[in-house]
DNA sequence: AACTTTGTCAACCGCAGGGGC
DNA sequence: CGCCCCTGCGGTTGACAAAGT
C-alpha cells in the first residue's frame, strides 16, 4: 500500500516562507504555545501542512537560535560528537542549544565533512558501533557509554577555550550567586562563557530580531540569503543589510513595515517562550550541560575502563 | 558582460516511534 | 492488542548567490 500524503497535496503551499506566514505562525504560537502542529494550519489559515509549520518554527522561528557562522569550538564539538554518535544530528543538536540540528546537517554535509575528507582521508569515520544485534542490555550500556564518551567529548571541546576554569570553579560558577552577567539573561541566550564570547550574540527571537527577519526579507530572499564565508554571520546579513529599506520590499513594503511592527508586539509576548525550550533539554543552559560534564569526571573514567567499545583516536586535521 | 560551475541552506519527503483510544 | 494520530528524525532536493571562466 501506498503511504498516504502527510497533508492534502492540493492547496497546500509550498517552497519559502514569507514574512506574513512567519508572522501568522509566531502569533499563532505566542497565543497557543508550540504543539499541536496539525491544528495549527486549519487554525491560521496557513496554507501550509502542519509538518511545514512545525519545521519552520523549530527550524527558524523558534527563539535561541543562533544562525551560521559556526565557532572553531562549536566545529569541533560538530566533529567529535559525529565521530561519537554519528548521523545523529537531534542527538548532536542537543549539545549545541542554539543550533538546530538542520543547521548542523548543513554545516556538517557543506563543511565538514569536505573538510575532513580533503585532510585526513576518513579520520572520523563514524563509529559502527549502532545497536544493531545487540540485546537490550547492552544496548543500553552502549547508549550509556555514548553519552558518557559525548560527555567527554564536549567537555574536551570546551575546555581550551574557556581558558579555563577548572571544573571546581565551573560549578561554583553556576551554583547561583555566580550568575554571569550573560547567563542571567534569558534562558535562550545562556551559553558557555567562552561560547558567548565567541558568537556574535544569539539571535534570539526578540522584537528587535523579527523586525532584523522581517528587514532581510524586505530586501527579499534573495537579499535575505548569504554565502557563508569567513566572518559572515549568517542570518546577521539582514542585519548588516538593515540598511536596506522598506522601498526594497519585495513583498509590499507597507505591509512588511506594519508586520513588523506587530512582529514586534508578538515578540515581546513570546518572550516566555524564550525561557521554554521547544524540545526539552534543547534549550537547556549550557552552563548546565558545563555542570553535568564536569560533574562526575570519574564515573565517565569508570565506564570508560569497563568500556565495550573501543574509541577510534580522534585525529581531526584541523 | 555573459555564461557556467560550485557552494550553501531552507524546505520537503518518507519513515519510525510514542501515546491515546 | 491494534489502530490512528501526531511528532521527530535523517536524507535529499531545489533555488539561489557567488566564484570562476
Amino acid at each position: 500500500m501506498v503511504r498516504p500524503p502527510c497533508c492534502d497535496k492540493e492547496g497546500v503551499k509550498k517552497g519559502p516562507w514569507t514574512p506574513e506566514e512567519d508572522l501568522v505562525l509566531v502569533s499563532y504560537i505566542q497565543e497557543h504555545g508550540p504543539g499541536n502542529w496539525r491544528a495549527v494550519p486549519t487554525r491560521t489559515g496557513l496554507m501550509r501542512c502542519s509538518k511545514s509549520c512545525r519545521l519552520r518554527w523549530t527550524n527558524y522561528l523558534r527563539p535561541g537560535i543562533k544562525r551560521g557562522n559556526f565557532t572553531d569550538q562549536e566545529e569541533k564539538l560538530i566533529v567529535h560528537l559525529q565521530a561519537l554518535l554519528g548521523n545523529r544530528w537531534a542527538a548532536i543538536a542537543s549539545y549545541l542549544p542554539e543550533r538546530t540540528d538542520n543547521d548542523i546537517k548543513n554545516y556538517w554535509n557543506t563543511h565538514l565533512k569536505r573538510k575532513l575528507q580533503s585532510g585526513g582521508d576518513g579520520a572520523a569515520k563514524p563509529p559502527a558501533h549502532r545497536p544493531a544485534s545487540s540485546s537490550k542490555g547492552q544496548w543500553e550500556r552502549r547508549l550509556q557509554t555514548d553519552i558518557d564518551m559525548a560527555r567527554r567529548a564536549l567537555r574536551e571541546a570546551l575546555t581550551p577555550l574557556g581558558d579555563l576554569k577548572p571544573p571546581q570553579q565551573q560549578q561554583q560558577h553556576h551554583d547561583g550567586a555566580g550568575d554571569s552577567p550573560a547567563s542571567s539573561s534569558s534562558g535562550a541566550s545562556q551559553c558557555s562563557p567562552s561560547a558567548a564570547a565567541a558568537a556574535p550574540g544569539p539571535y534570539v527571537l526578540t522584537t528587535e530580531n523579527i523586525s532584523r527577519m522581517l528587514d532581510g526579507w524586505a530586501g527579499g530572499r534573495k537579499q535575505g540569503r548569504r554565502r557563508a564565508g569567513p566572518g559572515t554571520p549568517g542570518g546577521a546579513d539582514s542585519a548588516s543589510t538593515g540598511s536596506s529599506d522598506a522601498s526594497e520590499v519585495s513583498y509590499g513594503g507597507a505591509a512588511v513595515a506594519s508586520a513588523a511592527r506587530a512582529s514586534a508586539k508578538a515578540a515581546g509576548a513570546i518572550s516566555e517562550y524564550e525561557t521554554k525550550p521547544a524540545v526539552p533539554g534543547q534549550q537547556m543552559p549550557l552552563s548546565a550541560i558545563e555542570s553535568w560534564l564536569f560533574d562526575d569526571d570519574s564515573q565517565f573514567h569508570q565506564v570508560q575502563s569497563a568500556s565495550l567499545i573501543d574509541v577510534p583516536p580522534m585525529d581531526y586535521p584541523f
